[in-house]
DNA sequence: TTATAAATTTGTAATCATTACAAACGAGGT
DNA sequence: ACCTCGTTTGTAATGATTACAAATTTATAA
């Protein structure tokens, strides 16, 4: 495990005060590839520290946001998700597990339309949503019978 | 304003009753290009009929979304839009202005990547965040002054 | 037409993620 | 040890969405 370490560094690289919860908070994002919500990671977390609360969650992953350490994820309207790879790059969001995904293989830089050259972009986010390989078969046996 | 005989149509087409706040969203969204959220349609359609309900919008709402007749549209993690275009289609959101716009003239059909054919893709959404030209310019003189 | 059933619309209460904010805590510096 | 300031916590407020039962409208049958 050494996530601690280098969510230390990028603390440090940021010229981000690396508090305790922070480094949690940033230290379990690089750990997983869930792209998980604040639930989500509260949950996890607290079960390593019972004091936590909450409000620390979202304390942190705002200004971890804001510092461009990590992106916010809003696919789903009810919640939203947080991703410790800042980079551009895609998604899939599977409608039978609800996971998240990371789709490599594509730059979605390719997708800077001519008709953006008098707009300033800043982010670009995109995501397919259907059903992943073993829930696609899933459903398709439950048609079957 | 034909936009209610076009709605009607739509509805029939898609073998969902026509009844009358049905009518008055799916008209409502097909006249404007501002990808409204709940709230907005709300507000402009209570307008001209008074006894309107907000239930009643989020009803008919989630019945098209269902339907396949229009879209949702989640970027703000606040509030959910809705788009009469069910095609897939490129937006900017603006962080100055707040507004939602379509980008034509790039496909995202294009980008299927081929990793993805495992998985079954009914949807892709693709958007840019950043600054529109008027905002962009007003940005620039701020910092100039 | 009148009665009856079904679907739609409304009003309101419940839920749930997020935000606001004041009190408690803790790492440095004196 | 004491003070200060930023961090963390607990809890209340907010706001969008959902749930649901009552009221209303529309469709169907007698
Ligand atoms: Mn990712
Ligand atoms: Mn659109
Ligand atoms: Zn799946
Ligand atoms: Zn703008």
């Amino acid at each position: 495990m050494n996530t601690k370490k280098q969510a230390e560094q990028i603390l440090r690289d940021g010229h981000v005060k690396p508090t305790s919860i922070r480094l949690e908070v940033l230290s379990y994002l690089l750990g997983t590839d869930q792209h998980p919500c604040v639930d989500q990671i509260y949950l996890d977390l607290k079960e390593r520290i019972p004091t936590l609360s909450k409000a620390s969650i979202y304390n942190s992953l705002h200004l971890l946001v804001e510092e461009h350490i990590i992106q916010k994820i809003t696919i789903e309207d009810e919640k939203t998700r947080y991703d410790a790879d800042h980079s551009t790059h895609s998604h899939f969001f599977c409608k039978g597990c609800g996971q998240v995904m990371d789709i490599e293989g594509l730059d979605p830089n390719d997708f800077k339309s001519p008709l953006l050259k008098e707009f300033e972009v800043d982010q670009i986010q995109i995501y397919y949503a259907g059903y992943c390989p073993a829930c696609k078969v899933q459903k398709e046996d439950k048609t079957d019978e």
